[in-house]
DNA sequence: GTGATATCATACATATCTGAACTAGATGGC
DNA sequence: GCCATCTAGTTCAGATATGTATGATATCAC
């Protein structure tokens, strides 16, 4: 979309997708997505494992994505699936030793990319810049 | 991303995937998405045809994308790809009459969404959030 | 207990996007 | 004219996402 109007929708879909393409750019060095970062932080968050169906619910996405997200994770050997004794419908994602090592990495980094481009924002720009997405979402 | 902290990238990236997805919902009423409504509005901006490198330069994506976006348009019947005469390694993507009836329908619903989603925030605050997200970006 | 129903994960089809490898055709230097 | 190289488009592999369908298991009502 270079060169175009840039309404205000387009202006929030470039923006969004030029500072995803930047932070992207950096995990890739340590073989990391976005996608892939967050569902390590939820699994950290949650104390190393959840349910495949939990942790959908809170990558706010379908579990047929998780399935697949998992299924990457897993073979870049970040996380394990183990049988739940409880529910044996359910599968955990573990975290590996890895995971937990390419989390604190990738977390890192994001913070880093992220204290560098939201650094040319003032405290109180940023604070307005969330109020106004706020707005735009209710 | 549901209930995650959403600092300052994820407040962009999940303002921004709200946003895209109440849009493409409605566009998803006359079988158009956000990706093929850009595409039909380049052809009829540039009068009704480009080639596909061309359209790939407007939509800021790489050819191989647009090679099948215009897949999927043509077998949508709403765009041809015709030989160019002048260069016979390049093919021009063409409008057809119901490629040109569905970006006016797309065009309005994306207006209207555009309208009602933006409508919540004054001219100033408009603004405001289009010079603070054209500074994340410099 | 058993049968209807709900839930978990997966499989599959599809959409969107990227980047690398490839083919056909154009072009410039000699 | 002929070869090296550049360019246009496609193809293929892979990542990310959705939604539908399916199989296995739980659970609830009876």
């Amino acid at each position: 979309m270079a060169g175009t109007e840039r309404t205000g929708l387009f202006a929030v879909l470039h923006a969004s997708s030029v500072l995803e393409g930047r932070v992207e750019a950096r995990l890739s060095d340590v073989g990391l997505s976005l996608a892939k970062l967050a569902a390590l932080h939820h699994l950290t968050a949650a104390g190393e494992s959840l349910p495949l169906g939990q942790l959908a619910d809170r990558l706010a996405c379908v579990k047929s994505n998780v399935t697949q997200l998992v299924d990457r994770l897993e073979a870049d050997g970040l996380v394990n699936r183990t049988g739940d004794p409880n529910d044996r419908r359910s599968r955990l994602a573990v975290l590996t030793d890895a995971g937990r090592f390419a989390y604190t990495q990738g977390s890192q980094i994001k913070m880093q990319a992220e204290r560098e481009l939201f650094g040319v924002l003032t405290a109180e720009e940023t604070d307005k810049l969330h109020e106004l997405l706020g707005k735009l979402q209710r």
